[in-house]
DNA sequence: CTCTTTTTTTCGAGCCTCGAAAAAAATAAT
DNA sequence: ATTATTTTTTTCGAGGCTCGAAAAAAAGAG
């Protein structure tokens, strides 16, 4: 905290600033990297040269554009897609996915299998994550050993990153993915809340609308969020937080699914949209399990003709609506994704919502709030993950705290 | 953003990080600094040398305990109150006050005024702040001047931290205080939200209690607050944010002083009690000023009988408990300071509070909720601005950018 | 084939932090 | 009274790092 900073700190923030420069450029010259990171062109050389000898780094000698100026041609480096492999695993409702990335990001190989995750007993669960991690494991390439595993699950997990401590998909509550995947394989594990990942992901795809301040929100089966301010990823203090769709809009209103009432998700989330779309009383679980295809049929049906289908919509986007105002009076208003299959009926949404928004403190600078939807949230999840490994890798890893000088024999 | 870091910045980050040590710690010797910013004894040295030699630190020979110990005896250092002078300006309903603190935080001149702020017009209320700012910088210590202005505002501040947008205690808004008072004074000003100088304040007072994360609550007029989030003051992205008080309680409810229906402060801000308790209508907006003194009245009937001044006080309690849990749903639950004058009926507030917290998603770690009452808020305010203004000056001024070798001429 | 332009590397200078040793300043022991 | 011990602080040289200037490299232009 109050710690002052040592001269290796030095060379290791920079050496993580020029691989940083170079994950988002993609193929800078040393030039760019220099431009970018504000660091003298000397010491741009120095390192690149370090990081080009560790392989972590490597010269592409064909610039993306040839460009026919007159002068030296800059020579491009870019991520040596073999200096590492990740590995990403998501834990969704009835889902199990993973897949192998390598440092460039792209994807060596991946799998996926439906699960019944709400019956499963805890110990199933784990043996299904700790497969599906194996089989994958023992895809990578020759040489290139899996040096980090990222799993992103619905639901709520520690601060430290380790245990996911309550989910909607499961019965069961704290369980320790970490602890339990990296005695068996012996790779460092941090699990994520899924949205957190989504967040992380829409910076990566498009940095240029998901930039400083950004709010995410995945309308499925529940309601779920992440959000960036200043620039970084908004967590609660001993959880993933961000728990929008528990956030109280009515007081003692209809039952939501964590059991209380009045929460955003007891108004807008698939169960609750289904309910007050059969008339059924709010102050009652739903006992069907519905999916997105019963959500696109009562959408289809709100579109085609006013009745408690549509109601039920505007009843949802109404509920978002007074959340994200709400947010707006802490945060002040900020760019909204709207992402997962709920994304699909945003049409029918979106007025009430911003009515709504403009019935309270929120809507005073409505300027910047601007919507746009992604209803296929699984890829965002996948790349939040990927990035967030990779990320790891390249401050962690290939910028460690010590300058590991091996040779040095002190007896 | 991810630009490196140059050579020059290591020192300057570690003066800064030693000037802090010495604030916090008061009269360390060189030896606690060393071990509380883990730089070696031989940089502390160098680095206290220097800012004794440039009259930032001074030497205490006293250690407030010699104890007597063997070798040879701590020399504690201490700031040196005459190295600079900053003032304090506090903008409040129906008052101005501003005082004058030198460098060591003590306060060495201070003045109160009685005003009818929301009667003012926008320049009357602008030459009031001149002119108790002209003339407590009169009386600063002669070759001490002012370096620094900050100025708290019970209102919106934008997130430059330069002007006003929009506050309860005048119908003005966006009143650039910093330009004004810069031309004027020719010294930095910066404009900040009262309730975050509140939350700074309590950072200071007890860093034990609030520490990386809490919450302050002011209960007043109004309803504010600031708030710590892993050790730094969150605020809006575009303002001063945190208005937890324009977050909705009920949708479409009760009249706010804000224009809009619902917010927290609808119910729980002093004319919102006084409303309840006096059987208003809720949609009505409150013609009379209700007062801190009203307020001690209904108090006092509420807790010798039921009724409806009870129950006023006890649909205030609510609408902060909800609020808070939508709150704690986002950013997990923290201790809370509940400051200012309605902090004096905390009793009446604190079951409905904590009841309708436990009917939300906050509720579930509620032994991390801790409650603080500190009723009157006017000295909170201004050890805020006072941190807030040296914090300044321990960064910008005596820890600058450049090296400032003067001397050495170009031409 | 030479000149010009641009990129990249090399090299020495200047800082900064660190560790080791020395100096300083007290108490404890003889 | 003097010496030994202990603890704090300063001094000094070593090692790293970044930077600027100059050199080298690698092209196109003339």
């Amino acid at each position: 905290m109050t710690v002052g900073i040592r001269h290796d700190d030095l060379r290791r923030r920079n050496r993580a600033m020029v691989i940083s420069a170079v994950r988002r450029a993609g193929q800078p010259s040393r030039t760019d990297i220099a431009a970018t990171t504000a660091l003298s062109p000397s010491t741009i050389s120095a390192i690149t040269a370090d990081l080009i000898s560790e392989g972590i780094l490597v010269e592409s000698r064909t610039g993306d554009a040839p460009a026919a100026r007159r002068g030296r041609p800059q020579v491009a480096v870019r991520l040596n897609a073999k200096a590492a492999t990740i590995l990403t695993v998501v834990l969704s409702m009835n889902q199990l996915s993973a897949a192998l990335i390598d440092y460039a990001g792209e994807t060596i190989a991946e799998e996926r299998r439906k699960l019944p995750t709400l019956e499963l007993s805890r110990e199933a669960l784990v043996d299904e994550t700790v497969g599906i991690v194996r089989r994958l494991i023992g895809g990578a390439p020759d040489g290139q050993p899996v040096m980090r595993i990222v799993l992103a699950v619905q639901g709520i997990t520690d601060s430290s990153e380790r245990k996911l401590l309550w989910s909607p998909i499961t019965p069961h509550a704290d369980i320790d993915f970490s602890t339990i995947l990296e005695s068996e394989f012996e790779i460092p594990v941090t699990v994520e809340n899924d949205c957190n990942m989504i967040a992380v992901g829409l910076r990566w795809r498009n940095p240029e609308r998901y930039a400083r301040d950004f709010i995410a929100v995945l309308l499925s089966h529940g309601i779920g969020m992440g959000m960036v301010l200043r620039g970084e990823l908004f967590t609660g203090t001993q959880s993933s937080g961000g728990e929008f769709g528990h956030m109280i809009h009515r007081p003692d209103g209809a039952l939501c699914r964590c059991g209380r009432r009045g929460c955003i998700e007891a108004y807008a989330g698939n169960y609750a949209i289904w309910r007050n779309a059969k008339g059924l009383p709010e102050t009652e679980a739903v006992a069907r399990d519905v999916t997105d295809e019963d959500i696109r049929a009562l959408a289809e049906v709100a579109r085609s003709r006013p009745g408690p289908e549509r109601e039920a919509f505007r009843i949802a986007g109404e509920a978002i609506g007074f959340g994200l105002g709400s947010l707006f009076a802490l945060i002040d208003p900020a760019p909204v994704a709207i992402v997962g299959h709920g994304a699909n009926a945003f049409d029918l949404m979106q007025k009430p919502m911003l009515d709504a928004i403009a019935r309270t403190a929120g809507g005073v600078h409505s300027g910047a709030i601007s919507f746009d939807t992604e209803p296929d949230e699984m890829p965002l999840i996948r790349e939040g993950c990927a990035m967030r490994a990779l990320t790891f890798i390249d401050q962690e890893v290939f910028s460690p705290a010590q300058t590991a000088t091996p040779g040095r024999i002190v007896a």
